[in-house]
DNA sequence: CTGCACATGTAAATAGTTACATGATTTC
DNA sequence: GAAATCATGTAACTATTTACATGTGCAG
């Protein structure tokens, strides 16, 4: 991303500051467990971008501190909130969606390999559907907070629906190794 | 892709080849019927990469034809099919999984821009899941003879899983919407 | 005789991750 | 005093998409 143009992870940065001001290292831990499922970001996209907010006047930068060390905190600006409330409103170009799911690859053309290998293609996705939906599980007493504080339910909800989808993944597989033994 | 690695790439084209010898535009036309919905591939990085397969050993070109025009049609080696296998049988690293939803991204950061516009992004999200579901369904005949000819039923499977996670997904917009109004 | 699908490829741009580099503060 | 976590940043690398370039053959 050069010159003066916003893309999704600008907005991403926007809209983690718009709930209240932080810091890069706050957006990245915070990302981590709730955006992290479905819009992962890492501090090479988190360090630069926030500066070019600030170019931009989309953020601002404030001297911050948490006990005696010195941390650099932003705050959205009005003029970064109307911008994030354009993007909001604005209808998503194509479908915005993409997945790359390895595993399901091997699945997909695991028939060149038999019958054992497939086994054990699906009992590692089934595997990785149980640790993912622990993961999420686990994150919810804390979103619940976020969400009470906030008077919304709606970060919530978005955590939900993940459960919920990658329920019906792992119901899938176990369907398949069901009828495969 | 430098040098002698593969790649997950690569072994797209040799699972596609493995089925039977085909050209690089029938593995993206093919690709893009079956695999696009979890792997995407694109002709920058087909053509390169069937040159490298054929430079390592994994897959040969074959002249052919179609009508009276010339298509490098490609076939997988036994070199080519034991490297496949081998990946197939290999532990994925990591989760092998990532996705990313701008719209659910938008969702997620909807309460900064109030009701009306959260609605807005529910109704175009329930939109985009109802065509995706509709592009699955639509290949179901064709991946049927496929799975026929083959007999085996796994990428039809694949595809049936496909349709049962996003219904989930658009069941869970469903009740989103339900509870706005 | 025109437009579409077939067909192959490269170059440039874009996006994103990972590795490196550094250092402070807190906790055990 | 060692380890973990907090904290910020850049550079290099990797992966992938998009745009460009070119041409054939078939169907209407």
């Amino acid at each position: 991303m050069s010159d003066n143009e916003l893309d999704t992870t600008s907005f991403v940065l926007l809209g983690f500051l718009a709930a209240h001001p932080r810091s890069g290292y706050d957006i990245k831990s915070h990302a981590d467990h709730s955006t992290r499922f479905f819009w992962q970001i890492s501090y090479g996209q988190i360090y630069p971008e926030l500066k070019r907010l600030v170019e931009l006047g989309l953020a601002a930068q404030q001297p911050g501190s948490r006990g005696g060390r010195t941390r650099n905190v932003y705050h959205i600006t009005a003029k970064g909130r109307a911008a994030l409330k354009r993007w909001l409103a604005l209808p998503t170009t194509s479908t915005g969606f993409e997945m790359r799911d390895e595993m399901l690859l091997k699945l997909f053309f695991s028939d060149a390999a038999g019958t054992a290998v497939k086994q054990r293609i699906l009992t590692q996705m089934q595997l990785r559907q149980e640790a993912l939906i622990a993961e999420l599980r686990a994150m919810e007493p804390r979103v619940k907070d976020i969400a009470a504080s906030q008077a919304s339910a709606t970060k919530l909800d978005v955590l939900k629906g993940g459960i919920e989808i990658h329920q019906a993944y792992l119901d899938f597989l176990k369907g398949l190794l069901k009828n495969l033994t």
